[in-house]
DNA sequence: AGGTTGACCTGGACGC
DNA sequence: TGCGTCCAGGTCAACC
């Protein structure tokens, strides 16, 4: 569900209530659950390890699992939220949501949960340094694909879309260029650039990158202060809403007037996904 | 090679 | 109330 404002969100507020603490058991679902690792692997990551940090990297959040507090990161634990995925910290006393599929005890008697009903987030253990073994060994820990949209430079950003054809936006998505870019600010940030969603990137003009790139930093800092959007059933670790969807220009807009022009917003399908642009401020 | 489509799941909103 | 349909923030494999 979530996309970077969102996954940094929750990665900033887990990370808040969570960094430095133990995880004393381990609890996974019982039907074919989302993991990609197997489960033992992710049982012998988590059980008795120390929380050193919890970060977001692309939509991936990662926690850094240490031997004991304040030593060095032996093994990662990687979790995708898929489209509808959710992380909470809680009260052991909180009633446990529907589809809950992983629960962390803490030392402090909370729970990390991972709730996700429609089941496309995944969970996943990278192993560090000498102590990891040979399946998913790495010695620098998960950097995912793709630039991160916040501190690319312009330089880096125009010559991503270098002789792509295929449209500005389906680049947008596409995670092995950018990651933590998904649908809703993809379209936010072509409005507010003034590009349409189905311009052939190679065609748009320096300048014209040169404003998507600012648009997006912007909607995607904007975001990330507002706590990130809440169109389903996104909420941070708290399980608090964020607000961000109230200053959504065009995404789930469809038919209602632009907030520049007045102008009804126009939805297409692109790439498979519902694409909403405005017809007067979008060339 | 690069781009587009369908499949994976479940649930909520809406129309009849 | 119930049923059918459409839509949904992501990612892969399979196809053109």
């Amino acid at each position: 569900m979530p996309e970077l404002p969102e996954v940094e969100t929750i990665a900033q507020g887990v990370n808040a209530r969570a960094r430095g603490r133990r995880i004393v058991s381990v609890f996974f679902g019982s039907k074919p659950e989302p993991l990609k690792s197997p489960r033992n692997e992710m049982l012998r990551a988590l059980k008795h390890h120390s929380i050193a940090q919890v970060r977001r990297v692309g939509k991936h959040i990662v926690f850094d699992l240490a031997r004991g507090a304040g030593t060095t990161p032996v093994a990662q634990w990687l979790v995708h939220l898929g489209m509808t995925g959710r992380l909470l910290v809680a009260q052991p006393e909180a009633p446990i949501p529907a589809h809950t599929h992983a629960i962390l005890r803490l030392d402090d008697r909370r729970e990390i949960r991972f709730v996700d009903a429609r089941r496309f987030g995944r969970l996943s253990v990278l192993w560090l340094g000498e102590d990891g073994t040979s399946e998913g060994f790495t010695g620098t820990g998960f950097v995912g694909t793709g630039r991160e949209p916040l501190t690319i430079s312009a330089e880096e950003f125009v010559a991503l879309f270098h002789r792509r054809k295929a449209p500005i936006k389906s680049l947008l998505l596409n995670q092995s260029l950018l990651h933590g870019v998904g649908n809703i600010y993809a379209d936010e940030s072509l409005f507010h650039a003034g590009i349409r969603p189905k311009r052939q990137a190679a065609r748009l003009t320096r300048a014209e990158l040169l404003r998507l790139r600012k648009a997006l930093q912007t909607v995607l800092r904007k975001a990330i202060a507002s706590g990130g959007s809440s169109v389903s059933d996104y909420v941070d670790a708290d399980g608090v809403q964020g607000f961000f969807q109230l200053e959504h220009c065009v995404y789930l807009r469809t038919g209602e007037p632009c907030r520049v022009c007045q102008m009804p917003i126009q939805r297409i399908v692109l790439a498979g996904r519902g694409t909403h642009y405005c017809s007067r401020c979008q060339s």
